[in-house]
RNA sequence: GGGCGGUUAGCUCAGUUGGUUAGAGCGCCUGCCUUACAAGCAGGAUGUCGGGGGUUCGAGUCCCUCACUGCCCA
């Protein structure tokens, strides 16, 4: 084990000292390799797949966000006895990459045109090989708790087998069809992208107002507004609604197409708003959605005036050649000349822009690939309506509804080269398509053996999509299938909720459904959905709530920032940041705060590791496993034991919970809570009073048993938020002789309720409380730090016997001399006063009159407040019959204490003049 | 235009079904190198819970409304 020789820990804790160590570790000993699936039970199956990052990515603080939480997660399942498989892989990510592989080319004063098809997809291959692991080793030296032997890539051929499959499956079921539509144009990656990688912003434009002559009426014309008069030389018709009165007396009639020799129609249609700039907009189906289907409506011809990189094409006469903006200028200077421009008005406009590369979209007719998406939608509805999937925040269930209720046909085909190629192929001869799996020899209508593939791929959501099935073996029935599937949960952002998760729900659903279950009976929707759970987490900003990007300068690099404070520390920052629906303000103050945890751990195991020494050196063996096969208290053990034994109880039963409801913010901080807050600060102070090992081996001996037993709990308590610091001081504690080759493979503390005592926890709270009061009191008296006086304590005869039978706890705690318990206290300063008890710091030292006038003020001031509320509850008919009972009790409660506290505090106060 | 969120301490955020005294981290102030830890210890200050209205015995929490703000979709 690579673990730290000996016990004799470095002063202070540098994680750069031992995460790569154990990075490599858990990969080399393929420690989160799962069983085969034969060996599982499937109920015990917990699986969760890595949404792929790009495999040109790298690694950003989203990944970070998102890889963390499933950490967390599998780490804890896998503790908890699951078998926890966590897939990882990449996507090809189609335009990302070949945008890449094209850079490098043009690099090379070549193109992907000039290489051609064959070589380019070879090259893009290479380029995989070399620079495509990047995010998957970030990952690895995060630590990420992946099974690595399961590792895919979308292009793999048996994941291409799938896609293959799913494309021809629903050609068969007649869920795919070919045919020229508008679709969303990129003009730089020279390709179609689906609505939802379009980008729309919002750009101050113009709308102008074009006249058009009235063919039969010279000397008449309509004026029509548009956006976009560049597109005006594909125009077929101008359209009117229908009502719209001005222009009534033109039905029917035609129009002079403006710079061209065309007559072009007026329709109506009640597409048309009639209060929209004139009421009259041009009609260019080629060239925007809208017209498109106004086209359809009226049995329009279609003109595309522009090529596939937006320059005006042949049909644009004289603008033949010109980009879009430049053709705009001119035909706008043309128009001004005839005197057909009549107003350029300022204009908002929603621009649409590809997601990729920020270019604007053009609209443009072509032939695509599309799924008809309604039957698929139907399923994906019903499966999360009817609960089989759950969304955490709940709220997303909505707006995926939204989405999935006005979807629209799903455009498949890219015009790349790097992709899934789609498998038809079109006949020479009588030019039908033959769809089919395996590459046909002859056309399926005419028998000839003419045929060219498609060139088209697919989306690569198409591919992603079918993930939770595919990385199973389907088409394939496998016992992986049987073993995994469906998968537990999906951790994922927003961002991809349509895009992914949407789209995985209605693959998954559309194909397993088909997919006998592993006994043989017919599969039903509950158990064809992808995952049963999926937990959307928000967007990682930077301190000031930023989003980052790379022109505001403000990226977290989280590799850069885990080397810094380590790795640990920036996971508990995201985890104790991220909760559930909330963006995370990442701050480098926070992860400093969890640093500054991690050494405080660091040094509580020195402490630890150093009394084991002293044990050790007193002649009393410490085996770390005999140990922690001993019970864990003795019948006599000390308050504090008994309250730390409780205290891991409750905690354990907490950060259980709170995981179940992925609250990792509250898991986080119960951890933080009670390793700093409650087992440093109190029990490691408390326990030091009884490791002496020469004076009472006996009491020392079983003081370190709890100890160490509390410390290692403690350890596997925080192991899936804090992995590496974790690993490394749970081998050093087994002095490398560790029951398991990782902490992560050991069990997840669960609460016994034999250990737990509301008791013992309340009596050492009214001990906590003494201490406490003291310490203020000793800072009122400006007693030093270093000096011991004592105190006398009034208090009731149940509370005295736990201040009397804890003293030695109290004074090592308070600083204190001696403590006596009194009838009434004298008059004076330094008293401190709560409803249990009042205690006095004995001291000469005259206090500041001033300072504890205004303290008391204020205290009084905070009480009588107080008081007023209770009374005026409690003296009401309504409240007293309508509350429930233990809430009147409680306030009757509160409300003597008040009594008790006030008078108190007013005596005091009256006491100093 | 449609939909969904947010507004709580100087900053970043918690606050599960309405219930007794609204919390955390960081920051701030004061005192301590108390032999595990100065990346530490101890103590302390800080809030009209965005404004207004309503429901209720009781509202940070539920409803209405206004303001500001963020996101998604068209």
């Amino acid at each position: 084990m690579p673990q730290n020789a000996h016990r004799a820990l470095p002063k202070a804790y540098d994680p750069a000292a031992i995460e790569d160590r154990w990075a490599q570790y858990w990969v080399s000993e393929k420690i989160f390799e799962t069983a085969s699936p034969e060996a599982i039970d499937p109920a015990s199956a917990f699986t969760i797949l890595l949404p792929p990052p790009n495999v040109t990515g790298r690694l950003h603080m989203g990944h970070m966000l998102n890889q963390t939480e499933m950490d967390i997660l599998t780490r804890w399942r896998r503790m908890l006895g699951d078998a926890a498989l966590w897939v990882p892989g990449t996507d090809h990510a189609g335009i990302a990459t070949q945008m890449m592989v094209e850079r490098q080319l043009a690099s090379e004063n070549t193109t992907r045109q000039q290489l051609g098809r064959e070589p380019f997809v070879e090259r893009v291959w290479q380029w995989k090989q070399h620079y495509g692991g990047a995010i998957l080793d970030q990952m690895r030296r995060l630590g990420a708790s992946v099974d690595w032997s399961r590792e895919y890539f979308t292009m793999d051929d048996r994941l291409s087998v799938a896609v293959r499959e799913a494309f021809v499956t629903l050609h068969e079921q007649g869920l795919i069809y070919r045919g020229a539509y508008i679709v969303n144009w990129c003009p730089r990656c020279q390709t179609a992208i689906s609505d939802l990688e379009v980008v729309h912003e919002e750009q101050q434009g113009n709308i102008w107002e074009i006249r058009y002559t009235v063919v039969e009426k010279p000397g008449q014309f309509v004026t029509v507004a548009t956006t976009r008069p560049e597109t005006m030389v594909g125009d077929v018709a101008v359209a009117v609604h229908p009502d719209d009165e001005r222009y009534k007396h033109l039905h029917g009639k035609n129009l002079r197409l403006p710079l061209t020799d065309r007559e072009i129609p007026i329709v109506t249609d009640t597409y048309v708003t009639a209060e929209f700039g004139t009421g009259a907009v041009k009609v260019t189906p080629a060239h925007d959605p809208n017209d498109f289907a106004i086209g359809q409506r009226h049995g329009l011809p279609s003109i595309n005036v522009m090529d596939d990189t937006a320059h005006m094409n042949a049909e644009a006469g004289t603008y033949a050649g010109l980009d879009r903006y430049e053709a705009r200028k001119r035909i706008l200077a043309d128009l001004e000349v005839q005197n057909l421009l009549v107003a350029a008005k300022p204009h908002t406009n929603n621009i649409g822009k590809c997601d990729r590369c920020k270019t604007v979209v053009e609209p443009r007719l072509s032939t695509q690939w599309f799924i008809k998406i309604q039957p698929l939608a139907d399923k994906a509805i019903a499966a999360v309506e009817q609960g089989y999937i759950r969304f955490t925040p709940d709220q997303y269930a909505k707006t995926y509804f939204e989405w999935m209720r006005n979807i629209h046909d799903w455009c498949i085909s890219r015009q790349l080269w790097w992709g899934h190629r789609i498998p038809a192929w079109h006949c020479g001869n009588c030019r039908e398509i033959t769809v089919a799996r395996e590459t046909p020899a002859k056309c399926s209508c005419c028998g000839s053996a003419d045929l060219t593939q498609e060139t088209d791929v697919l989306d690569t959501w198409f591919s992603s999509g079918l993930l939770p099935c595919s990385v199973f073996g389907w088409p394939h029935h496998t016992k992986d299938l049987d073993t995994f599937y469906p998968t537990q949960l999906l951790v994922t952002g927003f961002d991809i909720l349509f895009f992914w998760v949407a789209r995985m729900i209605m693959l998954g659903c559309h194909f397993m459904l088909d997919v006998p279950m592993p006994d043989g009976s017919k599969r039903t929707l509950k158990d064809a959905v992808p995952f049963r759970e999926v937990y959307i987490h928000a967007l990682v900003r930077d301190a000031d709530r930023q989003k980052m990007s790379k022109t505001k300068g403000n990226v977290i690099d989280p590799i850069e920032i885990a080397q810094r404070f380590g790795t640990d520390a920036v996971r508990f920052t995201l985890a104790a940041m991220a909760s559930p629906g909330t963006d995370i303000a990442f701050s480098e103050a926070r992860t400093e705060g969890y640093r500054a945890f991690a050494n405080k751990i660091w040094n509580s195991a020195r402490f630890i590791f150093m009394n084991v020494e002293r044990a050790e050196e007193a002649g009393i063996a410490v085996d770390p496993r005999a140990i922690m096969a001993a019970p864990i208290l003795t019948a006599d053990a000390p308050i504090e034991a008994r309250w730390i034994v409780s205290r891991l109880q409750t905690t354990a039963a907490e950060v259980n919970r709170t995981l179940e409801e992925y609250r990792f913010h509250e898991a986080a901080n119960l951890v933080y809570q009670f390793f700093w807050g409650e087992f440093c600060d109190w029990y490691l102070e408390a326990v030091k009073l009884r490791l002496d090992f020469t004076a009472d081996p006996g009491t020392a001996q079983a003081a370190l048993t709890t100890l160490l037993q509390i410390f290692e709990s403690a350890l596997r308590l925080l192991s899936p938020f804090m992995p590496f610091l974790t690993e490394e001081l749970w081998h050093v504690f087994y002095n490398g002789e560790s029951p398991a080759k990782s902490i992560a493979l050991s069990r997840y503390p669960q609460p016994d309720s034999a250990l737990q005592s509301a008791e013992t926890e309340r009596h050492f709270a009214l001990l906590q409380d003494l201490i406490v009061n003291v310490r203020a009191a000793r800072k009122d008296l400006g007693v030093e730090e270093k000096e011991q006086v004592p105190i006398l304590i009034r208090t009731d005869a149940a509370t005295a016997p736990v201040f009397q039978q804890n003293h030695p706890l109290i004074e090592r705690l308070a600083r204190i001399s001696g403590i006596q318990i009194a009838e009434a206290l004298p008059e004076g300063a330094g008293i401190r006063s709560t409803p249990q008890f009042d205690v006095q710091v004995v001291y000469e030292k005259t206090i500041d009159v001033a300072a504890e006038r205004e303290r008391l003020a204020r205290e009084i001031a905070r009480y009588e407040k107080e008081q007023a509320n209770a009374d005026r509850q409690l003296s009401s008919d309504a409240f007293l019959s309508k509350a429930p009972a233990h809430v009147v009790e409680g306030l009757r409660n509160r409300a003597e204490e008040l009594k008790i506290l006030l008078e108190k505090a007013r005596a005091a106060s009256k006491e100093l003049g």
